[in-house]
DNA sequence: CTGTTAGCGCGTTCAC
DNA sequence: GTGAACGCGCTAACAG
C-alpha cells in the first residue's frame, strides 16, 4: 500500500510562517480575521511546502463532505450520457466531486444500499430507479439531500417528464402526416414509463378517430434491458410485419428498439421511411442516418437542473418542501418529407 | 446544510452491546481475535442502532480511501463510454468508488492538477492527457498509483494502443480491396496519436508500391476537439473532393471525422461506399448504418485491465516498475464486398 | 480475548 | 489578531 511519508501538514505550514494552526486554518477557510502581512507569510508557506489541506480529514471536521453521487443502473447508453453532461456542466467549476455508483442490471437495491450505507456523499442525484418505501426510507436515513430523476416520490424532489406527451407527440405527427395504422413497439416488461406510452399513443390515435388495435402493439421477446433493447425491436418489427404488412408507420418506446426496427425493416427489403416511417424514443445519435424522428428527453438539461437543485439542497439554500418537476420531450423532427405517407 | 443529529456511532454501538469501542471496532473490521459470543452481541446491537461505520472518519483513521478516480477530457463519446464500461465492471464487485474527473476540453492541466491537489482518491487512471513532466512529478507527489491511458511514460503504467498498426489496418484492407488512390483525413493539430496514424498509413502505401501523396491528406479547419470533429471531417472531406475527385477510399482518423465525411460524400451525390470507400478510427456505432468499417480499438477491455491493474497497485499486491502496455487495433470489416473496388 | 489510549489532519471554540 | 486545547469517528498498538 502507498505510505504516506512525510506529508505536509497545517503544522508544518504553521512553524514554517511561525504562527499557530489555527491561524493557518484561518486562511485557508479565507476568514477575515487575520491580517494582511500575517496572512501573506501563512499564503508564502503553503506555497513553498506545496502543501495542500487533507480532503479527509477536513471532511471529519467538518462534517460534510464535497462530493455528490450519481446512482444509475447503466451510464453507458446516449441517454445517460447526455445526463451525466448536464451534471458535469453544473458542477464544472465547483470544488465537488463526482462519485458514480453503477448500480447494474441485478440487484440494483442492494447495490444502491450498500452504497448508501457507505455514506460518504453530501447529495445523491438517483436516476432511474424506481423509489421504493425501502429505498425511501433508506434514502431519509442517510440525511443528505436526493434528487431522483425519472421517477416520482413525495418525499425527494424529483425531474421526471412526461412520457404520455411525447408518446403523443410521436403518433400526432405520425398522423398528420397521413398514416392510418401506426404500430408500437413497447417494452415486454410493464412499467409506468411503459404504460404512459401506451397512454399517450392510444389517446392520441383516438383523437383522430383511428382505432386502437391491439395487434400491432407489440413487444420482442428477449428479455434483455427489460425489452427495449435492439434485439428486442428487431424481434417486435419483424412480428409486427407478419402480423400486419399494412404497418405504415411504427412508434418505437427507445432508441435501440428503433434501431432494431429499421433493421428489420431492412431485412424484409422496405425501406425507411419510405415505406415505413419510424419515429424513436430518446435521442438517437443514429437517427439521422436512418431517417428517424425522435422524442427528444433533453436529458442534459434534466441532469442540469437536477445537479443544481440537488447543489442548492447540499448548500442549505433551499429549504422548500420537495417538489416534482415534469418535463416535456419534444419532438425532434429529421425531416418532414421522410415520415409523410 | 444537512445537520447529523444524533449520528449512531460506535460508542453507542459499544455502550449498547456492553463492550468497548476497540471491540466494536473489531468485528467491523472482521477480526479474529472476537469470541462468537461477544461478536454476536456487538452484530445485534450495530443491527438494532442501524449503525453504520463513517466512511471519513474511517478513512482518515486508515490513512486511505477506498476510492479510486477517472480522470479523462470527456465522457460523452462511445469510445470513452466503453472505457467507463470496462472499468466499472473491473470494480463492480469490490467496495470501491470511483470518482469522476471531467478535465473538460480547455485548461485540462489545471484542472486536473486541482484534482490531484484534492487529493482523495487512493489511485488514479489518467485517460486521454498527454503526462507532461509537469503533471508526472505532479503524480509524483500524490503518492497513490497510477494507471495511464493512451499515451505512455516511463514512470507509469500505461495501456496505449498501435496506432500505426491500426492505421495500416485500415489502409491495407482498402489496398487489398483494390484502391489505389486512399486520401487521409487527419487532425489539424501535431500529436503523436497523428503522426503514429499517418506513419502507419504511409508504410502501408509504400509496402503495396504505391505513392504517398500529401495533397490528399487534409485535415479540417475547425479547431474543435483539435480537429477529431465531425465539422472537420466534413471540411476535409469536401477540401479532398475538390483537390482530388478521384479518390476512390478515404481512412479517417477518428468516428466523428468519419461521419462528417459520410456526410460531406453524400451531399456531393456520391455514396458510401459505393463510389468511396470509407474506414473510421474507434468503434463507430453508426458505422453499420453507413456502411463503414472501422479500426477498433477494444476499449472496453483497456479499461478492465488498466482498473486491474491499478487495483493491485492500490491493494499492494504488485511492485513490479511500471509497465508499458501496447494494444492492437483490430480492423472491424462490416462488409467486405462494400469497401471494394 | 478485551479494554485503554494515543493519534489521523483539520476545524473550532475559548482565553490571551 | 492569535494561540492552546479539544473534538470529529474510527483504527491501531499496547496493556491486561
Amino acid at each position: 500500500m502507498p505510505e504516506d511519508k512525510n506529508k505536509v501538514t497545517i503544522y508544518d505550514v504553521a512553524s514554517k510562517a511561525g504562527v499557530a494552526i489555527s491561524t493557518v486554518s484561518r486562511v485557508l477557510n479565507s476568514s477575515p480575521d487575520v491580517s494582511d502581512e500575517t496572512r501573506a507569510r501563512v499564503k508564502r508557506a503553503i506555497e513553498i511546502l506545496n502543501f495542500s489541506p487533507d480532503r479527509v480529514a477536513r471532511s471529519l471536521a467538518q462534517q460534510k463532505v464535497q462530493t455528490i453521487a450519481l446512482a444509475i443502473p447503466t451510464f453507458t447508453t446516449p441517454f445517460h450520457n447526455e445526463l451525466l453532461k448536464g451534471i458535469r456542466n453544473c458542477i464544472r467549476d465547483e470544488d465537488i466531486d463526482l462519485l458514480l455508483c453503477d448500480l447494474g442490471s441485478t440487484d440494483r437495491h442492494v447495490k444502491l444500499l450498500n452504497f448508501l450505507h457507505r455514506g460518504a456523499v453530501s447529495g445523491l442525484l438517483l436516476a432511474g430507479v424506481k423509489v421504493t418505501d425501502r429505498i425511501a426510507s433508506e434514502l431519509k436515513t442517510m440525511n443528505a439531500p436526493v434528487v431522483v430523476i425519472g421517477y416520482h416520490h413525495p418525499n425527494f424532489d424529483s425531474y421526471s417528464w412526461d412520457d404520455s406527451h411525447g408518446a403523443g407527440l410521436a403518433v400526432s405527427h405520425l398522423i398528420e402526416r397521413g398514416h392510418k395504422r401506426i404500430g408500437l413497439i413497447r417494452s415486454s416488461s410493464q412499467s409506468n414509463t411503459q404504460n404512459e406510452r401506451i397512454a399517450g399513443y392510444r389517446r392520441a390515435l383516438e383523437a383522430a378517430g383511428l382505432d386502437f388495435d391491439e395487434s400491432i402493439v407489440v413487444s420482442g421477446e428477449t428479455a434483455k434491458h427489460a425489452g427495449y433493447s435492439e434485439e428486442s425491436g428487431f424481434e417486435a418489427m419483424k412480428r409486427m410485419l407478419a402480423i400486419s404488412p399494412r404497418v405504415t408507420a411504427v412508434f418505437a418506446s427507445s432508441d435501440a428498439q428503433a434501431i432494431g426496427a429499421w433493421r428489420a425493416i431492412r431485412e424484409e427489403g422496405l425501406t425507411v421511411p419510405n415505406d415505413i416511417a419510424l419515429v424513436g424514443y430518446d435521442d438517437v445519435k443514429t437517427s439521422r442516418f436512418i431517417g428517424l424522428s425522435t422524442v427528444d428527453q433533453h436529458m442534459l438539461a434534466v441532469g442540469e437542473k437536477a445537479a443544481a437543485r440537488l447543489m442548492q439542497r447540499v448548500e442549505g439554500k433551499m429549504n422548500e418542501p420537495p417538489q416534482s418537476f415534469l418535463e416535456r420531450p419534444e419532438l425532434k423532427i429529421r425531416n418532414s418529407s421522410e415520415t409523410s405517407r
